[in-house]
DNA sequence: TATGAATGAGGTTTCATTCAT
DNA sequence: AATGAATGAAACCTCATTCAT
């Protein structure tokens, strides 16, 4: 899963003060771009922030994409990690509560993160030279699809099409793309809602297969 | 020292001119958005290939962010009138013909404006400050809470709560945010499996209200 | 004789305000390479110094380079046509005469040009790329050729020899490379000095033209 | 002799670590000079190439103009102790012989150390401040002079012009300023006439020695 | 003492916007 | 009104030099 050359950090930090400079680095785009966006983003600003300066922050990270994409690496490795944890416990659960589970750990990921992940998603257009989100999409779905297959194994369905329509479904909800949150629906309801979609879709295959 | 009346400048000419030039300048700033991107568009690209000079353009956008906004405002009264006319043999039809027309109808203007559709989507966070897109989207929200509430008068629900789940949902899979179709899925199918989605959704509601 | 492309004006100054514009860049261009030397010639510098913006000079100047080899292609315009006018008297004189003439009307341009003369030949290892030194010193060697093949037509040598050895020792006493000056060495007397060697070379190659 | 203060390594390498260390570094310079070109040279780039570090660099060398000067210097002593040793036999030789081997020595050592001595002379405008050049000139002029000395003493001339004019022509001959040598003059035919042109002005000096 | 990571001034260049013609 | 030359702030990035380890 490396990086192509031109993305990887020039030198890797092999002591620990280098490390943490490339933490603070990271830590500093983030908020960076939380606090100004992705076009006032200038590795000056980063720099600043960070209480380093331009050349230390150039000798690990070629240019301002570099930057970005190390944000979403750390961002992926945490959200992947946080799931991890929360899956821990449930083996054996019904096939409801895994999703609701799901999806409730989705939520409280993304609560925890809100601002940087808006900030993220405005950011990928910028990146795709560097970074390849679709890759990612995919590594998510293989796991979805993986989880699918083991409770859909009697349905006559293309698992990857259903993997399309809950993933996609999910991911908008719980990110809120086009249209905010009514006031009215919190936490609870919004797992308790996108849970109830994704059944009431999986029920209907089951009734009607075919398409 | 009136000229006379026939020597007089002719005003209704000039006023089309400049709605020409206008338009011309919206078109060129469409085409450069997806030829080159956000990032390359220039207010110089944009007027030479309008062949219009800087300083005409700027007498009518007073910045770039202007132009990007016309360019979604265009795309958005497109899509109005695109649907208006779509919809407009629909009287008397049933819900679910109704919800399968609307879905379909997305989807057709969005093939063919794909290319225009997803440049524009990248550019919405840098025109945040000019263009509410929250307010778009909640206008889009209305229509569709419009629509349900003639369906689902009989039902305990919060209406908002339903528009946010469709609709996001819907945008999310007709756009395809996250994950790229499979290629399996002919826009047909898509067009079912939406309408599976929202249909099943709703009779589940109608089911368990209170969530 | 047109510039590599690279080289030209991004635009050639057309109206007689971006003519001025244009030589005073030059113009400061010239002056801050006799002020200031090679590296420390920069876009900035010569804008302040010309009264014009840094985006101005870009306008007319890809780069720094670009510059330099305006003023070295100005000045040898300026050389050029200095000489030729000095020449205008000389004809049907003597060879002595002529040559007399010549040199004296190198030192002539030169003493009014020292300094930039001696900022020019440093810089020119630096322009290289852009500048062909050697195709000028082609042209110029070519006229000498000329002038000496009406002079020497009865003896048995090989003229581009005499030319090579002319040229760059004239040169060489002309500009001072190494060895500066004797103060006690007028300019005429320097005239006087290099005819002498030069006509001393000429008998020379006469009296035993084998080499 | 001594070099003005600044100029001088920071610690006299005392040792004959330091003094390998010193000579690696001088050598690597003149290498990249060579390889790069001035422009191009870099501390870090000489430290590379002399398998040293910057921070050793730097303890022997206060700036980068200080490593092209030990160049410099380096070159000089290594042309002086080869015209010392080629002079070595010649003592009661004619003058004839004299110049002619004084001129076939320089070109010698010209030859065999091409690249780099046109790279010195490229270079010599950036360390003006630094290195003297006029100095070392005066100093090639002495010795000049003290040969002519003993073989003028009965021309009624002023020593210090001739050794102007000579040395200046002959080293504009030897390192080809502004024009290229013609291919077809060879090493031998060039001594023949750089002593040619010189013999020709000694004696054309004896016949008419006021100017 | 040797190392090479860190510094940051300063260089080059672009491009949104203004304004003289 | 139309033009496009001029402006200059600000971006990116390098590299000579220092200094903590």
């Amino acid at each position: 899963m490396a990086l192509p050359k031109h993305l990887q950090p020039r030198k890797a930090p092999k002591q620990e003060r280098s490390r943490q400079l490339v933490e603070a680095i990271v830590e500093a785009t983030a908020r960076v771009l939380v606090r100004d966006g992705y076009d006032a983003l200038s590795p000056a600003a980063v720099a600043e922030v960070a209480g380093v300066s331009v050349g230390s922050l150039y000798q690990y990270f070629p240019h301002k994409e570099a930057l970005i994409v190390a944000v979403l690496e750390r961002e992926a490795e945490r959200e992947g990690a946080f799931l991890v944890e929360r899956f821990a416990g449930l083996v054996g659960a019904s096939a409801d509560d895994v999703l609701r589970a799901a999806i409730a750990a989705l939520l409280d990921f993304r609560a925890d993160h809100q601002e940087l992940f808006r900030a993220l998603l405005a950011v990928i257009p910028h990146v795709g030279r560097y970074y390849d989100l679709r890759q990612r999409g995919a590594e998510a779905a293989a796991r979805v699809r993986a989880l699918l297959a083991l409770h859909l194994s009697d349905v006559d369905v293309d698992l990857d099409e259903i993997v399309f329509v809950i993933t996609n479904a999910t991911h908008a909800l719980t990110h809120e793309g086009l249209l905010p949150r009514p006031s009215t629906m919190s936490d609870a309801r919004l797992v308790n809602e996108i849970t109830r979609l994704v059944l009431a879709y999986v029920a209907a295959l089951r009734q009607s297969p075919r398409s």
